[in-house]
DNA sequence: GTCTATAATGTGATAGAC
DNA sequence: GTCTATCACATTATAGAC
């Protein structure tokens, strides 16, 4: 269950694509050559344009690629219907925190490389964000609030923060899943203890 | 009360440091060239090497200048011994808020432009990045917060919240302000509400 | 302090052989 | 499908006049 359509099984284009993923990832798209990309698997650089006839092209094929990880792995979510909402927004949470942090470059190149920094893509790198990013609004929607509670900001909050992760994580310390639990929990309970008085 | 240490009136360094600023928050460093900072001030590029030496360099200035703003700004909030913890850090937030969204450039290059995608100067850029993140984790740290809540990714989860408001702000919407003051109670209250009912 | 002119390099991309 | 060879261009940076 490959990405590609139609596998021709002698060519390196998956190959090319995760050494794509892999530098945008870590050094983002224009500090990125094509010379780097094609020689870190052997390949020339003139090679690369029989599959992509443009470096944007190929941003977009990651870009792509990535979105419908993230859309996979969230689709493995558990959603039974006696499941608590707020457990169901915290596994939404640590599969993006995973898509993001456990090694997976796709993910990566979605969260750091910005729409804004490759005009010639730019709208449809947009519409792939925005494919993914609706699919954790309606996890977060669906949660039942106090009366007045600003459910956007929230969810910018919660997306946010996640999103951050990616500037300070280090492998070792605490995993996606407890780094989702603490963060949830953070927000369901009340860290003012006056609050505690007034209820 | 400018920033530079002996001023000659007669130069153009602080629209050569404006003009950088404003193009790098705005396109990213890479993304930037000599040619487009400089003729945006009707200077030519080799002129801009009487100031730096290299384009790093501008970097750099551009960064220095920027924590010097910042911190500026949050050594403005008030700090009476009477006030509530959590308003010290909400104000504190405040600032930070609006160092990013407020129109000022300076601020937005410090939290776009990655350390790690300008090698020559990274470590540089690291050190003014903690010299003020540091700044804002005591302020976070002064908070009397319930027994084993996780103070660290409370910072973070916090920081990350608010860098990333740089990436779907607009003006118009609400203030930085509000949106300060919004995540905080989002914090301070409990969110799920069966916690009510425990207490 | 700024300009003119240009060097030195790196980069995305192409044409055509194999 | 990949390689060889190379073009065309943009970019950082320098040298020296004014």
């Amino acid at each position: 269950m490959s990405h590609s359509k139609q596998r021709k099984s002698n060519n390196r284009l998956d190959p090319l694509l995760d050494a794509a993923a892999r530098l945008f990832a870590a050094q983002g798209y224009r500090e990125t050559t094509i010379r780097e990309i094609s020689t870190s698997i052997d390949m020339l650089p003139g090679s690369v344009y029989y599959h992509f006839s443009s470096k944007h092209e190929l941003l977009l094929a990651v870009y792509e690629e990535g979105v419908r990880r993230m859309l996979e792995r969230m689709d493995k979510v558990p959603d039974p219907e006696e499941s608590c909402p707020w457990k169901r927004v915290e596994l939404a949470l640590v599969a993006h925190l995973d898509a993001i942090l456990d090694h997976n470059d796709y993910a990566r190149v979605i969260i750091s490389v910005r729409p804004d920094n490759v005009p010639e893509v730019a709208d449809e790198l947009r519409a792939l964000r925005d494919k993914y990013e609706s699919r954790m609004r309606a996890q977060i929607d669906d949660l039942p609030l106090p009366e007045g509670t600003d459910r956007h900001l929230l969810r910018l909050m919660l997306i946010g923060a996640a999103n951050w992760t990616q500037f300070w994580y280090r492998p070792g310390g605490q995993t996606p899943q407890e780094i989702g639990a603490t963060m949830i929990s953070l927000l369901r309970q009340p860290l003012d203890e006056h609050y505690r008085d007034k209820l």
